[in-house]
RNA sequence: GGGGUUGUAGUUCAGCUGGUUAGAACGCCUGCCUGUCACGCAGGAGGUCGCGAGUUCGAAUCUCGUCAACCCCGCCA
């Protein structure tokens, strides 16, 4: 066979080329054989060009185009030439000029494929999940993962450049209590052991502070069993660092340099700096959720003061129980009919609210609800100024539990603004969400567990509450959160093996547990650990956002399902029963039958 | 674990209130065609209606179960 080098990639040529003679490689995009002529257009990674095969030039190449098909992969030869007068295609970058081709090769056949592959309907999910490697080489799916690409290079020589250094930590780790379930991983030569593969090399790079590296970072995959969403999947990837001797002020300001930059060279777009900060607790209050989307307003705000005023059953009870009133002012809905009210109930009720109250304000100033006769007068106007209602929006209001209510407000925030269409596309909002608390309350296991996790720094202000109340203290943590998507998160650690005992016991691990699973860390801990702290960025999901993709499937080349499977390897799978016995392994759970 | 949507030709879908032989578009196959680029023209093949029960004289259609994909709650940073 003979091995011609390609020379241009087929999407490069330009008009600029004319007279040039080219070898290119790449897929049957297209053939239009009209017997005489036959034109193909031939595809790589830069885009598709048309050849043209005209049996005058080239008998032979000719007489194999006419059994080309779609996907073929084939060689040619030949001379770029500008195309006629009227025969310009606009539609294709490389459409003023076409190839007359002298000798083609046939590199491979190809099967019909299963779906089309050029963008013209969309396919499901499953199928393209199956044929994955077809699904890739969609030029949409060839964009986003160029894209991730990109995206990765900028970060690295920008960590490069600063002095960051790129460490690789375990995949084969240790299971830790605390956070998400691990994937485990049996040891063959320790019967009944198991390895974890790592939810985040946290621990690894606290080390390597300890260790004296200053700066690392690594583009670093992470392992969690949990329940998959649209932005979740089992493994996933974090830009993950860690500096020594920086405030958090000094990293979020590092990471606002790289964001900028990010921006600037992926979409071309300035993003203003310095950042939005908003306190957790205020980003709870008035957005509903610890992940604000900041493109628009709907802001929303407490009530109880003035919802007890009214001889309302249903906050009285709420309030009396420790529970939370609180509303927003949404425009442009008082012409919903009760069927529309009552869809938008159902919105609350994902959330667990029980139901959701509102008031609309006419375009008179007049207050239309089944619950005005219970306020008191002059209370509902109160409440409209508080919520900055205007004449003609609708006031919405849940009472419930806090979380209930900061979940369902959340939503339906969420809801309108989609539905309103209040949400700018084109805008790209960053916000710092800061000094979240340290601990919650889990009165499923009577006990506190970290919001963060259990090596993040308890502010100086707020120690004092670690022994009598945990949920009081805050910690120097901060995430960062794009368009409602939290994007990174990190925190300031703790250095002092004191602390960290505390926290621990906060957190109900007595020192025997703490001693057996962290027992590394605390070591460590005592022999000069400095001031560091760090953050991970979800680079799926920036990626997902940068490339405008509803799911982080498609910035990810392998993903799996939302039940965890890989349909086209198809894993997980059946192992054989010898691999089983050399891991001292036995199925407790029967396969079912076919 | 739970709620919702979907499942019909290779693909994307239509198929009403159960009724004779389940359709369309694209794709595929054969032939014709020297300026097409969503090529065109003529002809053709292609179906276990996700799977399993049930109701019925009769099920793509109704009921129950089950499997899968997606969205969400719980879970998860």
């Amino acid at each position: 066979m003979a091995d011609i080098k390609r020379t241009h990639n087929c999407g490069a040529l330009r008009i600029g080329n004319d007279g040039a003679t080219v070898t290119l490689k790449g897929w049957v995009d297209s053939r239009r054989d009209h017997g005489g002529l036959i034109f193909v257009d031939l595809r790589d990674r830069e885009g598709i060009i048309q050849v043209v095969l005209n049996p005058e030039i080239g008998q032979i190449a000719h007489q194999h185009a006419r059994d080309i098909r779609s996907e073929y992969v084939i060689e040619v030869t030949g001379k770029v030439s500008v195309r006629p007068d009227g025969t310009v295609n606009d539609n294709l970058p490389t459409g003023k000029i076409e190839v007359y081709v002298d000798e083609l090769l046939v590199l491979n056949r190809s099967k019909t494929v299963p779906f089309p592959l050029d963008g013209s309907e969309d396919i499901s999910e499953a199928m393209r999940l199956k044929y994955r490697y077809l699904d890739l080489r969609r030029s949409e799916m060839q964009k986003k993962i160029a894209g991730r690409a990109k995206l990765v290079s900028i970060i690295r020589s920008f960590l490069d450049s600063n002095g960051f250094l790129d460490i690789e930590t375990p995949m084969l780790t240790k299971s830790t209590p605390e956070g998400a379930r691990d994937y485990l991983v049996p040891s063959r030569v320790a019967p009944g052991k198991f390895y974890a593969l790592p939810q985040s090399p946290q621990l690894f790079k606290q080390l390597l502070m300890i260790s004296g590296f200053d700066r690392y970072y690594q583009i670093a995959k992470c392992f969690r069993d949990e329940d998959l969403r649209a932005d979740r999947q089992p493994e996933f990837t974090q830009v993950d660092m860690e500096m020594s001797f920086m405030s958090s002020d000094e990293i979020i300001e590092i990471m606002e340099e790289l964001f900028v930059l990010v921006f600037k060279e992926v979409k071309g777009v300035d993003i203003p700096r310095p950042f939005p900060r908003i306190k957790w607790h205020d980003a709870m209050l008035r957005y509903g959720k610890d992940a604000p989307d900041t493109r628009f307003g709907l802001l929303i705000s407490d009530v109880c003061d003035l919802a007890n005023q009214a001889e309302f059953n249903v906050f009285k009870g709420v309030l009396k129980n420790g529970g939370v009133v609180r509303g927003l002012a949404a425009p442009g809905i008082t012409g919903y009919s009760r069927k529309d009210m009552d869809n938008l109930t159902e919105e609350a009720k994902i959330h667990g609210a029980k139901g959701l109250a509102w008031v609309k304000i006419m375009e008179d100033g007049a207050y239309n609800s089944p619950i005005t006769k219970f306020f008191p007068d002059g209370v509902l106007d109160k409440i409209k100024e508080r919520l900055g209602a205007k004449d003609g929006d609708t006031m919405l209001f849940l009472a419930d539990s806090e979380d209930v209510v900061c979940a369902g407000l959340a939503h339906i925030r969420l809801h309108l603004a989609g539905k309103q269409g209040l949400i700018d596309d084109s805008k790209f909002d960053f916000v710092w969400v800061t000094d979240p608390p340290a601990f919650e309350y889990k009165p499923e296991d009577k006990r506190y567990v970290a919001i963060h996790h259990p090596f993040t720094t308890i502010t100086k202000e707020t120690r004092e509450h670690l022994e009598t109340d945990p949920t009081k203290t805050l910690t120097d943590a901060y995430d960062i959160v794009l368009n409602g998507t939290e994007v990174g998160g990190g925190s300031i650690r703790i250095h002092e093996r004191e602390l960290q005992d505390k926290v621990f016991r906060a957190l109900g691990i007595d020192e025997d547990e703490a001693r057996e699973k962290f027992g590394f860390l605390l070591e460590a801990l005592e022999y000069g650990a400095p001031p560091h702290g760090g953050i991970a960025i979800g680079l799926d999901r920036l990626a997902m956002i940068l490339t405008g993709s509803e799911s982080i499937r498609d910035v990810i080349a392998f993903p799996k399902t939302q039940k965890a499977f890989d349909l086209m390897v198809d894993a997980p799978s059946d192992v054989s029963p010898i691999q089983l016995r050399d891991l001292y392994l036995k199925p407790t759970i029967k396969p079912k039958k076919d």
